[in-house]
DNA sequence: GCCGTTTTCGGCCCGACTGTTTTCAGTCG
């Protein structure tokens, strides 16, 4: 039997934080086990392996304890405390824990005393009025519950996240009406939208200004933000037209800094960042940070100022997600940015399933400023748009070349999106890739083979001496399909070995690979290379996304192939390589 | 349950909000 995948391994440790949760476990022993959980998730190596090898415990969070219980689990399928638990606790009492309002203690108490075992039981306690009988429970928290439960029915467990993207069209378009009033200082977003998560729940808008009542008034006034849900002291939630929660915190400005530094996260950062503070004597907040010493509390007009206070060099926000950024002796990467890349090696056009003509991207690309662009349509069996032949790849290519030699400023390089067949060999054969200046490999098809296969495959790939770049490595599209199951360590290992480029795609349901496995494979040595995977001129600017995922990967320009120019990147080459 | 410029025991971030309370527990981010 397969070994289980990081995500089952922490599914299962966050599963038993959850019943030692309901069993009274001081919050610290539970917190312990999502920490856990989190460092395995996160991991890019297969977590499986490194129990087996006895050196799981290098992970941070995992200790002994941890280690006995994740090794339980892999020789015989289980957790005996988990078995325990589940025999008090039934699963439906740990859903009950999931919903809106209602913790441990709550769940515990309807389950001990009302007897409800699953969230229908619950739902019929409710509307029965037996809910309102508890000591602690009043009509409000019964029709919470009630509400909690029709909440869950339309939605299911997972609350819906937006695209990062058209997260930031709203955001921008609050912030820009926000600006645009005279009280308003300073406006930013924070959170996971400020951070370039891939996909984010809520925004969070922080503003500056000396007359919170105007700002409030601003707000509920923009059509980016169609209802306003309730206001207050200091700030007001709204709900936007597409459905996205909008947060808005206002302070003086004096204090902006801590509080754009509080609310851009990531919560595990912050939690960090404040329990080393409080090792000397600090206690940091959205208000401002109190020396215990003189009891004085400092505020910061800035971000940059909070963590100078601190003593800590400024991480930018893509980085504060506690992945060692706020160890001593860490020092700020200069990341990479858009202005940095100077071509880009992934993009259609009609000739497969693109909008727009070979002329038309290059002039794009162009105005982007950049000096190369990689023409890399669809190979035959791919089954998308149009099927590129091998003649009708020839014919491209010398449309490029025509292309090529006519336009100023910019040179337009022969390529393919090439499809990995189910054996892992391109499906062009090679006197027809020598041709080209540069080879995207990606699979398309046959995603269902087992984590064996797919690996093999994938590293047959990325071992073929004309297979420039590995593209969309995972296949993952964000919150709608996992990656294939491919042990991605090895595929990284085989990059490194061969020289093969992998792609971070900047489609913004793709960015894949993703920060964590990015860091991975610029550890290893790997060039990364960040594409557009761009069907018409405008999505050219998705390499925007790809830079992102990059920046959290805290790539620096050097660790980013198409910050090359192009003769420095042709030589680099995988065919070029010797020995 | 983890961990160590308070190191093998005794701590473990901080505040807002809500609903039920007469001073606070639970939940959330």
């Amino acid at each position: 039997m397969a070994d289980p995948t990081n995500s089952e391994l922490a599914g299962a440790l966050d599963e038993l934080g959850d019943l030692y949760e309901l069993d009274g476990a001081i919050v610290h022993r539970v917190v312990a086990y999502r920490t856990a959980a989190k460092a395995i998730r996160e991991s890019p190596v297969a977590v499986a392996g490194l129990v087996r090898e006895g050196r799981v415990t290098e992970l941070p969070g995992v200790g002994k304890t941890l280690e006995e219980k994740l090794t339980a689990l892999l020789e015989t399928g289980t957790i005996p405390a988990a078995e325990k638990l589940r025999a008090t606790f039934p699963a439906g009492v740990v859903a009950m824990t999931k919903l809106d309002g209602v913790g441990p203690k709550k769940a515990r108490r309807l389950h001990e005393e009302l007897g409800v075992d699953s969230l229908e039981a619950l739902r019929a306690a409710a509307e029965a009025g037996r809910v309102r009988e508890l000591k602690g429970f009043g009509p409000k928290a019964e029709a919470a519950i009630l509400a909690a439960l029709d909440a869950h029915a339309q939605r299911g467990d997972a609350a819906p996240r937006l695209l990062l993207p058209k997260a930031l069209d709203v955001a921008e378009r609050i912030l820009a009406g926000l600006r645009a009033s005279p009280a308003v200082e300073r406006a930013e977003v924070a959170g996971s939208a400020r951070r370039g998560a891939d996909d984010v729940k809520d925004l969070d808008i922080v503003v500056a200004s000396e007359d919170p009542a105007a700002v409030a008034e601003a707000f509920a006034a923009l059509d980016a933000v169609g209802a306003v849900q309730r206001g207050g002291a200091g700030g007001a939630r709204g709900v936007a037209p597409n459905g996205l929660a909008v947060d808005l915190r206002v302070v003086p400005p004096a204090t902006f800094g801590n509080l754009l530094q509080h609310f851009t996260g990531s919560k595990e950062h912050n939690v960090r960042l404040r329990e080393q503070a409080v090792r000397r004597g600090l206690h940091v907040s959205e208000h401002g940070i109190l020396d215990d010493a003189s009891g004085e509390t400092t505020r910061c007009a800035t971000e940059e100022e909070v963590y100078a206070r601190l003593g800590l060099p400024y991480p930018e926000p893509e980085l504060r997600l506690d992945r060692g950024e706020l160890d001593p002796g860490w020092e700020a990467p200069e990341l990479v940015t858009l202005a940095d890349l100077r071509g880009d090696l992934h993009c259609h056009t009609v000739a497969s399933d693109g909008l727009a003509t070979i002329e038309q991207m290059a002039l794009a690309a162009r105005e982007r400023g950049h000096a190369y662009l990689a023409i890399t349509d669809h190979s035959a069996t791919h089954g998308f748009g149009n099927d590129v032949s091998p003649d009708a790849l020839r014919r491209q290519i010398e449309l490029v070349r025509e292309v090529d030699a006519r336009l100023e400023g910019i040179r337009v390089l022969a390529g393919t999106e090439v499809n990995v067949l189910p054996d892992g060999s391109p499906d062009y054969a090679d006197d027809l890739l020598e041709q080209l200046d540069w080879v995207v490999a990606s699979v398309h098809t046959a995603f269902r083979m087992s984590a064996e296969r797919m690996t093999e495959r994938i590293v047959r790939a990325v071992e073929h001496p004309l297979v420039d770049a590995l593209g969309h490595p995972t296949g993952r599209l964000i919150g709608r399909r996992p990656g294939y199951g491919v042990d991605l360590a090895a595929v990284i290992d085989a990059a490194a070995r061969t020289g093969t480029f992998l792609e971070i795609n900047g489609q913004p349901d793709r960015r894949d690979l993703d920060d964590v496995h990015a860091r991975a494979a610029a550890d290893a040595g790997v060039g990364l290379v960040l594409d557009s995977d761009a069907h018409r001129p405008e999505t050219l600017a998705n390499q925007r996304w790809a830079v992102l995922t990059a920046r959290r990967a805290a790539l620096t320009a050097g660790e980013v192939a198409n910050t090359l120019a192009w003769d420095a990147l042709e030589a680099r080459r995988p065919r070029h390589r010797t020995g």
